[in-house]
DNA sequence: ATCTGATCTTTACGATGTAAAGATAGGGAG
DNA sequence: CTCCCTATCTTTACATCGTAAAGATCAGAT
């Protein structure tokens, strides 16, 4: 009972309690405590409850529907709030997009952990990076496919570089060369755009549903696990390397 | 109350004379002057005007200054004669990403003509791929960058599944295969993935700036070009083939 | 010539981002 | 302890957007 959950964001003067700041629990358990304690006017991490929130949204209802207003319903404070945590809507994005890519840079961090060979290592990463984007295509789409960023921001900015850097280290270290921080090679240069570009491209291809006309085709049950694995390993048949 | 009239938006050009009717008040703010030459009530060609403002306001101002209304006052029509022909934004963005698949589609066409060497036609389309999002990046973002696109629109059914047919079909001559319409190999399919996501995944990135890093650590001068073709032709040194 | 349907305009409404001003604490300085 | 300062959050306001609905205008069929 008390059913507390007010849409109409007008006239909400007695606040609804809001005290569930400890770790992601991201369950959505609003208790009504009639008593004075809760509903404080000052929320004490509401910086972090708006990004929880906006993850909330974003899995929720997807790209269009996070907005300002939204994610400030989903927290429970007026529609203003964000504004002074982030600046603006590209502020709120940029920080979340942050948040994305951590998570993105841990899973990456944890992927080759249990491979044993050298090409299960070499398929790891390309393998949790889609598994991320397919897990998650709401924080990918705002990561990878959003304009309204602000990469001047220092956690975004720090977040992305990170991800670069692992990129650039493992394709050194699986040619087993020295990536250097302010200089490459042509060829180095070309097999890190490669790998990235592959994998970056059939994400987005896969998550606009634009494989699923190859897929369908494919034999039947093939996933696309196994067609990146192919497209990975398979031999190949044309003429210069590679195309 | 505050009734807010936004009279700005309309009258950018003196429209037909408007026949005083019986009820308004009938201020006479209205210019009525020579009624047959210019600007008449029907457009006559609406539908295409509206498709070439589309363009230009979206290279002029962006993806997200493409509105409904900015292409309306771009054509000089009232805000709402979009919706008569394209039902909504999506409606519009669909049939603009229609246009730039038709475009793209004959870029592709006819970009292998110069080519002599087998190398030389390998890179070609590639080539033009990039080129093609180089000049035209908002068109490109259109089409391949956005949620809003409904592609049970004919228009934009047909214009994609060409440029995918022809992808397919370059992909087979490469291989000297037939492509078959209803069945592929795993190997055929990972090759087409693999070219796609290649060349797909290269341009987003290249478009979203994120290149510039690599670019800026290449030696001096090497252009997004070059490093498009080392990466399609550059000898391979890590473990398995392609990775 | 009148009527009908297609084309375009007006008007209206809810939602959004953002700016500005007001309300409310929490935490020092005196 | 009291007073005031500042960060935090709410209210209010406004321009713009997408979209729906109704009115105005015109081209052609009957």
């Amino acid at each position: 009972m008390a059913k507390t959950d007010t849409k109409s964001e007008t006239a909400r003067r007695p606040r609804a309690p809001r005290r569930a700041t400890s770790t992601a629990a991201s369950r959505p358990s609003r208790r009504a405590a009639s008593a004075k304690s809760e509903t404080p006017y000052h929320h004490g991490a509401l910086r972090e409850a708006l990004l929880q929130a906006a993850e909330r949204v974003l899995e929720r209802e997807g790209l269009s529907g996070l907005t300002l207003r939204a994610v400030a319903r989903e927290a429970g404070v007026s529609h203003a709030a964000p504004t002074h945590h982030f600046g603006d809507l590209t502020g709120l994005l940029s920080e979340l997009a942050a948040v994305g890519f951590r998570q993105f840079n841990a899973a990456m961090a944890s992927s080759s952990d249990a491979a044993s060979t050298p090409l299960e290592r070499a398929l790891a990463r390309p393998k949790a990076y889609v598994a991320y984007a397919q897990a998650h295509p709401g924080m990918y789409g705002i990561m990878f496919r959003t304009e309204r960023l602000d990469y001047s921001r220092p956690a975004l900015h720090e977040a992305a570089e990170a991800s670069f850097a692992g990129l650039a280290n493992a394709i050194g270290a699986m040619r087993q060369e020295q990536i250097s921080e302010d200089a490459l090679t042509l060829n180095q240069g070309a097999a890190i755009a490669r790998a990235w570009s592959m994998v970056h491209g059939f994400t987005t291809l896969l998550l606009d549903g634009r494989l699923a006309d190859i897929l369908g085709r494919l034999p039947e049950g093939t996933t696309a696990e196994r067609l990146l694995e192919a497209m990975l390993t398979a031999p190949i048949a044309g003429k210069p390397s590679g195309v």
